[in-house]
DNA sequence: ATTATCTATAGATCTATAGATAATGC
DNA sequence: ATTATCTATAGATCTATAGATAATGC
């Protein structure tokens, strides 16, 4: 990276080494994710991100903006994969496996616990509806693999039924439910979570809808 | 309820009919589940409970006090039925099952999704450290009869394993996340919540478990 | 000239306290 | 007298903008 234009920073250089724009990205996914977004100033984002207050918007409208872009960051490669995967020609439960897995997997990953942007309450702020139309399309995406488990295994005679009769949206809740309980897992725990993890809960994701173990296939 | 004493209120009257303090704390599960923490002002609090912004002063030491004791409220039911639960002579798949069905009926109930003050990440200040003591307790009664009940299905021939060998503590996480996905299940989509819902999820709690369904017993 | 930072600050908001007020209790 | 509310406000903090400054680019 060439030497960047503008006046220097006083205090020190890029704790990211990557700019000052992902400098205060970072910042906001460290703080937002553990002191909260309305717990958090525009003051402490800057500190964190080794620049002045008045530099955020610079580069940002706002604060609402560095969480929007955290965001979307975040849901983005869930649900390129979960298009991806509804393209494809393979039985729904491996699908729903790799899916599944697959998020699990982002979840876990990464510097800091992401997924608990999700958990945020100030959400519900329109600012933010273009994350949630994101965000819905990649429930719309489990729903759908869910329905066509379920589909599959009401044919096939070694079903179990897990759990007896019950709607369509409840299981798919219980399932995104199990997904995102990693997020939670994360915070409270963070040892507990291993490599091992995303096929330990996909196999529970399975277990959840129905899946007879026979008809799980190998992971796409 | 009689007469209070002391100055009456200038805007009308109590919005619970119980008193201003559970006004206030009327208030902030509202606003604290909905809003959030941080982006809750003691203005807005004090404006849902129908007082002046100082009046909270008069019932508590400030904002933190208030969401102490809704946590302090809110874990105390479910403790209480661990403590009970872990004082039986019962199997204790049957158990965990009580225990799973009986906090996804609390979580589930109630005006407000008082669950969600859990997902606050302020709740890290060392000021709620009275509440994260209970939860710890909760949780440990979760792993103790999780553990119970591997080690009962262990000496199962009929027990199936479901997800391979694998620590306590991830089955124990991945248990507490099923039930608290009621939480974030309630937040998305509460109309696929209903009476049905707590024996759903500790069905699938015992399936994570991987407690043969022969084995569960029936609920205590 | 352009750019990205800085300093400084206006105006809004927020927290917590001081002290006045309006009721009941005795 | 006691109590619970109120009004008023000091002082802190927070957001967002204006304008100065210090670098690079041409």
């Amino acid at each position: 990276m060439p030497r960047p234009t503008g006046r220097p920073r006083t205090a020190g250089v890029s704790p990211t080494g990557r700019g000052t724009r992902e400098d205060i990205l970072h910042a906001g996914a460290r703080l937002f994710c553990t002191v909260g977004y309305g717990s958090t100033s525009t003051h402490a984002l800057a500190e964190v991100a080794g620049v002045r207050q008045a530099t955020l918007y610079h580069h940002f409208a706002g604060k609402h903006e560095v969480l929007l872009e955290l965001l979307l960051g975040t849901v983005q490669p869930s649900l390129d994969a979960a298009r991806a995967l509804l393209a494809r020609d393979e039985p729904a439960a491996a699908r729903l496996w790799a899916l599944a897995a697959g998020d699990v997997r982002l979840l876990s990953g990464g510097e800091d616990n992401l997924g608990a942007l999700y958990l945020l309450p100030e959400l519900d702020d329109e600012r933010f509806a273009p994350f949630h139309a994101r965000r819905r399309e990649l429930e719309e995406a489990y729903a759908a693999l869910v329905a066509q488990c379920v589909a599959e295994a009401a044919d096939d005679p070694g079903a179990t039924a897990a759990a007896g009769p019950d709607h369509l949206g409840r299981r798919t809740a219980l399932v995104l439910g199990l997904v995102e309980s990693v997020i939670l897992q994360r915070r409270r725990a963070p040892a507990t979570l291993d490599e091992r993890t995303p096929a330990l809960v996909a196999d529970a994701v399975l277990a959840v809808v129905g899946v007879p173990v026979g008809r799980r296939g190998e992971a796409v």
